[in-house]
DNA sequence: GCAGTGATCATA
DNA sequence: ATGATCACTGCC
């Protein structure tokens, strides 16, 4: 972190992709934990693209009535019981892929949905600025597939986390009340923003 | 404020 | 086979 609280990637070090044991967990934690983290998409042959993730939602398991899960095991949501560290994407009013990475236990239908990364707002714009489709759904999270999670370097203090309800879920009773949103201002997150540039590094910190 | 859009799922 | 639903977006 700068001086001024403008929260930055370390570029500096290498890049690591999250693997199972960060999202063997629960998925607020894991939800919370990928804020500032890169999401990394690569084509092939092509340049990987990072994007740090702004927004996110966590789906809890079969208890949380705004979870897929909630409704059984269906073809649609299988992806949702498998191991974490999956891509669980799906299509949602016939129009908008949404992406998801499957959280906790083998058994446990848990998952964070990603609603903001880069300068992509919207879970649904986020998919398709990415290219990201069924094709995905139930691949691992990792080089392998095209696109998966690095270690930023930073972690986001808990003062600049937001939490909310989640968007879209009014139908889920007292679950609908829940604040399991989670958003961090993507202004302090991105270098060279005017609003939060900070002239001069702090001596020291690199 | 609401139409668009079509896969998915429960019901039959 | 049919109808309701839907973790959204864009335009009125």
């Amino acid at each position: 972190m700068t001086g001024r609280g403008i929260i930055m990637p370390d570029m500096t070090r290498a890049s690591q992709a999250l693997g199972a044991a960060f999202f063997d967990r629960p998925a607020d934690r894991v939800a919370r934990d990928l804020l500032g983290q890169w999401l990394v998409v690569c084509g092939a042959g092509g340049r990987p693209q990072r994007h740090l993730v702004f927004e996110t939602e966590a789906y809890l398991g079969a208890h949380d009535l705004a979870c897929h899960g909630s409704k059984g095991l269906t073809k649609r949501n299988a992806t949702m019981f498998g191991p974490a560290g999956r891509w669980y994407v799906y299509l949602c009013y016939g129009m908008h892929w949404m992406l998801n990475v499957v959280t906790g236990a083998e058994g446990v239908p848990a998952a964070v949905l990603i609603r903001g990364a880069g300068g992509h707002e919207g879970p649904g714009r986020l998919t398709r600025a990415l290219g990201i489709d069924r094709a995905f759904d139930g691949a691992v999270a990792g080089p392998r597939s095209g696109l998966w999670f690095e270690e930023s370097g930073v972690a986001v203090p808990s003062r600049l986390v937001e939490r909310t309800p989640r968007i879209g879920v009014g139908y889920a009773g007292p679950w609908a009340e829940k604040p399991l949103r989670f958003v961090v201002d993507p202004r302090r997150l991105s270098r060279g923003t005017p609003a939060t540039r900070s002239p001069r590094r702090t001596r020291g910190l690199h």
